[in-house]
DNA sequence: TATGAATGAGTGTTCATTCAT
DNA sequence: TATGAATGAACACTCATTCAT
């Protein structure tokens, strides 16, 4: 008996995390289609094709939801950080180094154009909510070590004012990109990458 | 008789102004404090002293307070762009119109801080909302005139492009600096203006 | 002063009856065009050329409007019963009793379209509203004493509901008359005579 | 567990529709009680022991509730038709069928008096509001129906104006008889049967 | 007396959340 | 654990009526 449990409840736990990746697809859809305001919770529920009822067992309410989805946007970049920001980003000269960021951000978010909204959902005189801050810091602090690796004698606050406005300074232009036509989409793109050259050159050249 | 019944209208006129006055300034506080979806229109009733169904004969519905209150910011905004934007500002050198131009900006921000709010408050892979775009439009533009006037040659997708860049990037950095504590500001603020000159210099100087 | 005072006094009132048959006026045409419960306060006095201050002047509330109104008609009726129903009436022989009534009704249901809404605006359980009920009753007087002077012999009771069957009869069908086409009025006024007579000739012939 | 969720579902479909019923009921209540207008949803909330919210599962708005009320009123009175009117009503006399339909639509409404404040409920210078017409015409048609069957060299127009004559006829007395006390309901009965007897024998006789 | 701005209780309706089954 | 019917506070907005001017 007691060696059959285990494996229930793993498959129950298995089971969850199906539910919850579906709930979290559902609000993905559901977000992108009608806004995160006109999106209800019901709205959630249907597309993930379970109740209501259901949808609270995992996310005790909407914002819930938004987190989770949040964090897993913030698991999923990790991947693409991996490849370009940490190892070999220290390595890149730096026009391989924001060209590639650039690229891989710009993609991701073509992707996952519901990230976006949920930037866009905070308090309007705060810089970010909790849950979207984190995915902010994350990418923020990879910046500012590839400020450091590049020019190690810069001050801490220059290397965090240089990671900021470069940070904000893409996340600016980001909405434009997504919703450019395709053939308007690359000129702004090389744009913000010349800006971003421009704007680090003297510090890290 | 008659020749009292027309300053009556006009005392009554101007009730009307010092009410819709109040209304927008009530309606200011209350999307500060609250933002922009928790602010009910009976909140902002109760703000500005008077009955629900008193807002409701000046607005016809929420969206209109907003719209007026974008308008108000836009024509108040008008006053700051003519000093710096219009007239001198061709023959400024780049710096100074960068820092000027800056500067007005934030102090306009500063002062309205519920603008930013209302910026914010857009259906987020869209740029802009109608009453505000034009807003924007209008500094855009301002912006376009002033890298033409530096650099006719430019063409002018390249212009737009520009104008652009650097519209948004100080779009990006405006809710920090608002934000900021007295100490960070400054800092932050110059550096904004260095990357803006930094952008901008290889085209305009 | 004293011989001033009087028509001064006059003139204010006369003022007055001007005033309520404005307002009348103007609530008969709002009724018309936009149905009783569209119908507000606010449109009449606009419709009147008053402010909603000097409505309630004249009238407590909206319901005292319509009392008035349907007091006027009842008053402007009973010059059509004047002609027909009294004098001459009880001469008359029962086709032209019935002809000549419903003819006339008719046309003063036509002249003021209102009228039919006033009726139409009753507790549905309770056959008219007070008001109404006077210029119902009227009818059902006038029509009770042509029936008598035509059959003396009848009981109260009986009189009482022929006079009831007709009134009712004529209500029923009269608002298909004011809605229907030029083409379609004529055969529907004539089986609606028809119908009277077959009814009332057993008694009445 | 499969055979069980089938009967679970119809548990809750039965729920679902003695949910309706009761909100029907309360809506039937709530109207006789206080008017369609006075009828506030809410009102008929608290009458059926639920909350505003649970109506609005069931009816997407006020009119819906009507509608449906109306619906079920044209179901039963189907009932009604289904002994007279239809299979054995053309066989009939005359004296028979209209005093036998005249009894059994007179006892539908004695039992449904609700049904008559939603034929009350239109726009006074339009017969009938969509939903209370269909059940209108459905007693039009039946009469006209009748009227063939016993008169078949009758013209279409012949037909059709004499049953409108009758129909309208009936739901003139109608209310009278639901408001009368007892004792004078009776000959207010035996007089309409006389006035419909007098009207149609000569076409029908 | 006339004005019309002001009132505020009330409307139909929504939706995040709960809970009996 | 899953369900989905049920909840009820809250919303934007209306309009008959009042009252300071």
């Amino acid at each position: 008996m007691d060696q059959h449990k285990e494996p229930q409840a793993v498959r129950r736990r298995a089971r969850g995390v199906q539910r919850i990746t579906s709930i979290l697809n559902a609000a993905e859809t559901v977000f992108i289609e009608m806004g995160y305001d006109e999106a209800t919770t019901n709205h959630i529920a249907v597309r993930a094709s379970i109740s209501p009822g259901s949808l609270y067992q995992f996310f005790a309410n909407k914002e819930e939801i938004v987190q989770a989805l949040t964090a897993r946007y913030t698991e999923e970049m990790k991947l693409v950080y991996g490849s370009v920001f940490s190892l070999e980003a220290a390595s890149l000269p730096l026009s391989n180094w924001i060209n590639q960021s650039i690229d891989e951000l710009v993609t991701f978010h073509l992707a996952h154009p519901a990230l976006l909204l949920l930037f866009a959902r905070n308090a309007p005189l705060v810089p970010f909510s909790s849950s979207v801050h984190v995915l902010h810091k994350e990418i923020q602090t990879r910046v500012e070590a590839g400020i450091q690796s590049r020019a190690p004698h810069l001050s801490a606050a220059q290397r965090s004012l240089s990671a900021t406005i470069s940070v904000h300074l893409f996340r600016a232009i980001l909405p434009l990109l997504l919703q450019a036509q395709e053939a308007e989409r690359e000129p702004l793109l090389q744009e913000l990458k010349t800006a971003l050259h421009r704007y680090l050159e003297p510090l890290l050249g």
